[in-house]
DNA sequence: CTATAAATTTCAAACGATTTCGTAAAAGAT
DNA sequence: ATCTTTTACGAAATCGTTTGAAATTTATAG
C-alpha cells in the first residue's frame, strides 16, 4: 500500500506537505498541490482510515442499532427499507456505516463498548427494545444518537406519524361510513400506543363509542396471529364492518379468515393495513393502507445525525415527524350510512 | 478514555506489560495480569480499534457488498435473511461488518479504494452485477472474497443449489401427474441459468418434451411482471397445467390473473415459487416451493472467509453448495395420468 | 556464592496519518 | 537597503497499540 511517506519521497517534499496538499490546505503552492494530487492518483492511493481516526478523533463512521429482523416483532420490510436509506444517505455524508453489535472478538459486551471500539461518531438506534439497560447505557453516553420512533429526553428523534396515520386511517373508514370499526394492534409499545391513541381520536372526533371488544392485540408481522383476531372479531355476535390490521402483512392472516368464512373483500367487511409496503399493492384486493415513508425517515434520521456530530456544541436535540399517506386500494367499501 | 497507558500508570508496570497481560502472552506472570485485568476492567477500559489495526494490519471487519442495483436488494427477504446471517455469525467469530459502497467523504471510489480505506480483513459479496468492473476489480484483487450465488476462478463461493432446487421443484410437479409445465424465470442471470438447467433436466429425465411458448421471462419480485406472463401462458391455445415462479414473491402476481379468470389454484392450475420465505406459508393457498437455506449460506459465507483470512496461505477456495429443501403447500394438485 | 538459565518486564520503534509551531525565502513597505 | 509581512514548506510530536530485542529480576545448578 502506498503512504503518505512514498508520496512525499517521490515527490521531493515532506510528508507533512502532502497530506496538507492532499486536504487542500491553503498554505500549500498551487504547483505542489497539482504535483502531490498527480503522483498520488498515480501511485494509487488511499489514506488509511485507521490512522487518520487515530490523530484526529472522526472515524467517519456511524454505527447502526436495528435488531434482527426476524426477531423484532416490527414489520421487516419497513425496517430493511430505513436501513437502505439511512445507508445511501450516510454514503453520501461521507459516511459508513457498521453495524453495533454485543461482541468484540467473539467476546460478550455491551453497546457502548462496542461503539468506543470502533470509535463510532454516532449511532441511529431503531427497532430494538429502548427500554433495555443496554440501549439506554448508550443513549445515556456521551454518543450521538439519534432513534428511530422512540423518544427519549435530550435525544433526537426521528417520528413516523403513528398517531396521525392511524387517525386519518381511521377516519377514512369512518368517512366510508363504517361505524363497527374493529382495531387489531400490534405488541405494546410506544409505537403501538401511539396507533391506538390516533384511533380513539379518530372515533372520538365523530362521537363513535369506543367498543372494547373491537380492540385487540396479535402481534405485528404475524399473520397467523392476526388470523385468530379476526377470528374472534368475526365471531362476535355483532361483528364489526372494518377491520384494521397492525400491518401489510398481517393482513394475509386476515384474508385467510375472512376467506375461509366466504366473506369477501371489501363487499363484505372492510380491511386496512399498515406501512404501505411494495406488498400491499400486489395481493389481492389491493390493501387500502396508511404508507409510512421509510425513505425519508432514513434519510433524516442520518441528517439529524451528522449535524449532531458535525455541530455538537449548536446542534439542539429536535424531534422530528416524518408524514406518510393514505394509500388507497380496493380493500375498503362505502357503505350507506 | 482510558489507554493502556493509563492502565500501566495505575498498576505501575509498562505499557508493554498491559498490553501483553490484555492479550493473554504468557511470558506475564499471573499475579500482573491479574491486576492488570482487574484494574483494566475497574476503569472501563476498551481498547482501540484502530490503534490496534493500525500495528497489527488486522480490522476484524468484515465488508459486505450487497447492493441493491434492481431495488431489491436489502428490501429483497432473501437477502435480508442472509446479511442478517452473516452478521450474526460474524459477530460470533470476532469480526464486525460494514457496507462496502463506492463512497469515500461523498467523494465516489472504487469497491477496492473503499475497502482498502477501511482496511476490511475480507468481503462477502452477494446480490450485485457479477460481471460489472468495480466488482471485478474487487474479486481480483488481493482481498480475500466469498462471494455468494456467482463463481469465479480462485475465489471461494456459497452456492445455493439452484439446479437441484429447481429440478427437485419440477420433477415434484411431474410427479403430480403434470406434462405441461410453464416456468417464468427471472432476468437472466448465472441463478436463472441455473434454475432453467434444473428445469429442463427434470423434464428430460421424464422424457417431456420442452416447449418454448412455456418458458418465458420475468423480472424477479415484481408480480406485475408475473401477472403478464400468466397471461400469456394462460392465452395459450394450449395453457400450461402448471407454472413455475421465479419467486414466491411474484406467486402474487399469478394469484391475480389466475384469479381474474375465475381459475382457483390448484383445483385448476397449480404454481410453484421460489425461496420459501414466510410470505410462502401465509398467502392463500400456501405457495409450494422450494426453500433455500439462507440462515445456513450466510453462515457458511463467513466461516469461509474467516477461514481464508485466518490461514491466508493453507485456505484453498471452495465451492461450497448449500442445498435447500423442497415446502410442500397446497398450490400443487395431483393430476391423473 | 558464582554462573547460568529461566522468567518477567521494559525499551523503543514502529503503524500512517495530522497538526502545531518554527523557519526560510519571497514579496511588500518604508 | 532595511524592516515587516506573507507565502510555502518542514521538523517533530502525537494518536493508542503491538512486538521483538534487550534488560532486569528470580530461580536453578554447580
Amino acid at each position: 500500500m502506498t503512504t503518505i511517506k512514498d508520496i512525499s519521497r517521490a515527490c521531493g517534499v515532506s510528508p507533512a506537505t502532502v497530506s496538507k496538499a492532499l486536504n487542500g490546505y491553503s498554505e500549500i503552492s498551487k504547483e505542489t498541490v497539482d504535483l502531490v494530487r498527480r503522483t498520488a492518483k498515480e501511485m494509487h492511493y488511499m489514506p488509511d482510515a485507521a490512522a487518520r481516526l487515530l490523530k484526529t478523533n472522526i472515524s467517519h463512521n456511524i454505527g447502526v442499532l436495528f435488531e434482527d429482523g426476524t426477531m423484532s416483532g416490527l414489520t421487516h420490510e419497513y425496517f430493511s427499507l430505513i436501513l437502505n436509506s439511512v445507508k445511501k444517505e450516510a454514503e453520501k455524508l461521507g459516511y459508513d456505516i457498521t453495524f453495533i453489535s454485543r461482541y468484540i472478538g467473539g467476546q460478550e459486551v455491551s453497546f457502548l463498548e462496542h461503539c468506543r471500539y470502533r470509535r463510532c461518531d454516532g449511532v441511529v438506534i431503531a427497532c430494538v427494545d429502548f427500554e433495555s439497560a443496554p440501549v439506554i447505557e448508550l443513549v445515556r453516553s456521551e454518543v450521538p444518537i439519534v432513534t428511530i420512533d422512540y423518544t427519549f429526553d435530550n435525544i433526537s428523534c426521528i417520528l413516523s406519524d403513528n398517531i396521525e396515520g392511524n387517525r386519518k386511517l381511521t377516519s377514512h373508514l369512518i368517512e366510508a361510513g363504517h361505524r363497527k370499526i374493529a382495531f387489531i394492534h400490534g405488541e405494546e409499545s410506544s409505537v403501538t400506543g401511539k396507533r391506538l391513541n390516533g384511533y380513539y381520536r379518530a372515533l372520538a372526533e365523530h362521537g363513535i363509542p369506543v367498543r372494547e371488544d373491537y380492540v385487540l392485540g396479535a402481534r405485528y408481522h404475524d399473520p397467523e396471529s392476526s388470523e385468530k383476531m379476526t377470528r374472534k372479531l368475526l365471531d362476535l355476535a355483532d361483528p364489526p364492518t372494518a377491520i384494521m390490521y397492525p400491518d401489510d402483512f398481517s393482513y394475509l392472516g386476515g384474508i385467510t379468515e375472512i376467506g375461509r368464512r366466504g366473506l369477501s373483500i371489501p363487499e363484505d367487511i372492510s380491511v386496512t393495513g399498515y406501512d404501505g409496503i411494495k406488498l400491499a399493492s400486489v395481493v389481492h384486493p389491493a390493501l387500502t393502507t396508511w404508507h409510512q415513508d421509510a425513505d425519508e425517515i432514513g434519510r433524516r434520521s442520518v441528517q439529524k445525525l451528522v449535524e449532531t456530530i458535525e455541530h455538537r456544541k449548536t446542534s439542539e436535540a429536535e424531534q422530528i415527524n416524518v408524514s406518510g399517506e393514505l394509500l388507497g386500494g380496493y380493500s375498503v367499501r362505502t357503505r350507506e350510512a
